[in-house]
DNA sequence: GCCGTTTTCGGCCCGACTGTTTTCAGTCG
């Protein structure tokens, strides 16, 4: 087992450490929702109990009201997807702040069957024989079983099914069966062209959860428009695409690989990476990891007029295919990966046959229209929300990597940055901006021993030598300049590194948690107050990389999100200017997109900030602009889209 | 567990592929 491997805490239900009601945030309810439907996989349970609970999750995690005013209120079950069940168990839980029987759930399945549901290849189905017949309830047992050739002698599996938990185990070993969506998408750029350019394949799209820009990646699946005559012939093509390590499997319409990291046809460059997440990552091994790296791929072939449904089908999410199957269903219509359908002519055709039947689609906005909903942008098909605001035409004009003028947190070589001032805006300026943040390390940020952030005194002259370029920059007429903050560490008590005196000279204070161990150790309701005192901070405009989780490595420490940005919120209508970033390092993208949009209601902008530490890591920008897109973001609700000017003058 | 202008029971999205079987269950998306 290697050291990258997730540390998987055991699951508990949270217990409440307030005295009134509510006892539990909106997050925590969600998340006992998903436990419990895990639970409930593993106890074979009936499969439609379980997407009730699955459901429920995602409904209570997106909602946007209060939880606590709807459940007392009663009006919570008038939420779609919340029956009287859920809605008990809510009451109970905000209102006592117990569980009811789900301890019980929780104390009988053990942890390692859960974690065992990670390994590609098995479900729980599978988990549960091999729990029941042979007694495993982990991953260790797991892999000692299929040494002792065990689990190639029960019922239903073999030889294969055992050297496929073996690869499944190893995979995950070392990636948790998911890659981080940069370099995902390196894979799938490169994998997409190949396709695309062999003879016979008119066109060829990547889709899944890459298109729709998830955080992490569990495989690539691309869609290619192939007559039917040509399939063979490109089949043949795809297998001898030499970066291939291996075929997992070829049938008349799919192609399924595992590909090297050779595909990429150049070292895998990881850039000059803030400290603590060099460190978190493995340092110096991960590189090597990175390189020698695979990652499972899909092609689908299909005929060229059956593209576009196709195209859609793969891009998901599942549930967002659910609920449009369900749209469809109440319109007398079959909707499926090759078409969409009227009821009377399918009849007893199936795939392809029943498809000459299909409505015709060019594209995929065809198939929305005919369903009567606007186009949906691929990031926001997670079934939170956008089919409802396709039917109503409210979807938002997402915002664009063009439309930023500008970041606030990125770092030189005063701190742990390898660019000076002077390179980071020639830098900023080839990408059209007006402004650039510089926010380097505060004085206590250590690591390993070494100071990394600068003293007080080389602070303040950083902001002489930014005044100087300034004033050049102004007098030439350029419509640049640079913000000099600084990204000062949140210490355990809530309160700012520097003196106030200090930070009070800066245009912008950028306060992060850096001291994870001790975040790490406390729980929700103290680090809530700690972050919430730190927003309050008269000097903190921007709350950067709010709950620090290390993607693929370490989850963020414990914090009500919804309860500070409700704080932040509060504060702007006040009259001061709190943002919540969404840190854009692809190892980290957080803010989680999953809360954007209850940040915007709440009257908090957002800022993407790269956090980069040299020139080319401002382009990472780009990773956060897919998060606040997922996240349902305009331009009008990032701070980034404001022109240098009025930057300066929200910021004065 | 949720839902309902075919409503309080009986449905709940759907197909491909694999590996195990000899007609199908499990997994995936």
């Amino acid at each position: 087992m290697s050291e990258y491997m997730v540390s998987v805490k055991a699951w508990a239900l949270p217990k409440s450490r307030r005295d009134e009601a509510p006892h539990y945030s909106k997050a925590q309810v969600a998340t006992v929702l998903e436990q419990v439907a895990t639970l409930l996989k593993l106890k074979d349970a009936n499969p439609f109990r379980i997407r009730a609970y699955e459901n429920g999750a995602r409904i209570i995690a997106s909602l946007d009201d209060d939880l606590w005013e709807l459940s007392q209120s009663g009006k919570i079950t008038e939420v779609k997807g919340i029956g009287k069940g859920i809605a008990a168990m809510i009451s109970e839980s905000l209102g006592e702040g117990s569980w009811g029987d789900l301890q019980s759930l929780y104390d009988e399945t053990p942890a390692g069957m859960i974690e065992m549901l990670a390994i590609p290849g098995i479900g729980p189905k599978r988990i549960k024989q091999l729990h029941d017949e042979l007694g495993i309830d982990s991953i260790a047992e797991l892999s000692a079983a299929c040494g002792d050739d065990a689990i190639s002698q029960l019922d239903g599996f073999g030889e294969k099914s055992q050297q496929k938990i073996l690869d499944g185990i190893d995979l995950l070993a070392r990636f948790q069966g998911r890659r981080r969506l940069n370099v995902g998408l390196l894979y799938a750029e490169a994998f997409e062209a190949m396709v695309a350019k062999i003879d016979g394949v008119e066109h060829a799209q990547l889709a899944g959860s890459a298109r729709r820009r998830r955080e992490t990646i569990g495989d690539l699946d691309i869609v290619a428009a192939v007559k039917p005559d040509d399939v063979e012939a490109v089949t043949e093509a795809i297998l001898a695409i030499p970066d291939i390590a291996e075929v997992k499997g070829a049938g008349e319409s799919k192609v399924s690989v595992v590909l090297e990291a050779s595909i990429l046809q150049h070292d895998m460059n990881l850039g000059t990476l803030d400290g603590g997440v060099y460190q978190a990552i493995g340092g110096d091994d991960y590189s090597g990891l990175e390189s020698s790296g695979t990652i499972d791929a899909q092609v689908r072939m299909v005929p060229p007029h059956v593209f576009a449904f196709t195209l859609a089908y793969f891009t998901g999410s599942k549930e967002h295919n659910i609920h449009m199957r369900q749209l469809a269903i109440d319109k007398g219509l079959r909707l499926n990966e090759f078409g969409l359908i009227p009821d009377e002519k399918v009849g007893e055709l199936k795939g392809f046959e029943a498809a000459e039947f299909s409505l015709p689609a060019a594209n995929e906005e065809d198939i929305y229209h005919h369903l009567e909903l606007d186009w949906v942008p691929p990031e926001l098909r997670e079934d939170m929300g956008e089919v409802d605001a396709a039917k109503a035409k409210t979807l938002p004009k997402l915002v664009m990597p063009t439309d930023l003028k500008g970041s606030f947190h990125n770092h030189t070589i005063l701190s742990d940055g390898v660019a000076t001032l002077e390179q980071m805006a020639a830098a900023a300026m080839d990408m059209d901006w007006q402004f650039l943040g510089i926010a380097d390390h505060s004085q206590m940020l250590n690591i390993g021993g070494r100071q990394i952030g600068a003293d007080a005194e080389d602070l303040l002259e950083q902001g002489e030598n930014i005044r100087t370029l300034n004033e050049m920059w102004a007098d030439g007429g350029k419509n640049f300049r640079l913000l000099h903050g600084a990204e000062c560490d949140i210490l355990p008590d809530g309160s700012l590194d520097y003196d106030d005196e200090i930070r009070q000279q800066l245009s912008h204070v950028v306060a992060s948690v850096h001291q994870l161990p001790t975040w790490r150790a406390r729980d929700e309701v103290e680090n809530t107050e700690a972050l919430i005192k730190a927003i309050e901070d008269p000097t903190c405009t921007i709350l950067g990389h709010p709950t620090g989780r290390i993607l693929q490595v370490r989850e963020g420490y414990d914090v009500d999100m919804h309860a500070v940005l409700r704080r932040m919120g509060e504060l702007n209508a006040e009259g001061e200017l709190k943002s919540v970033e969404i840190n854009a390092s692809p190892y980290r993208l957080d803010l989680d997109w999953r809360f954007c949009h209850f940040a915007r209601d709440q009257g908090v902008p957002v800022c993407i900030n790269p956090d980069a530490h040299d020139t080319a890591g401002l382009r990472d920008v780009w990773f956060g602009v897919q998060m606040a897109r997922k996240g349902w973001l305009e331009p009008k609700d990032l701070l980034n889209c404001y022109t240098g000017e009025e930057i300066e003058s929200m910021l004065r």
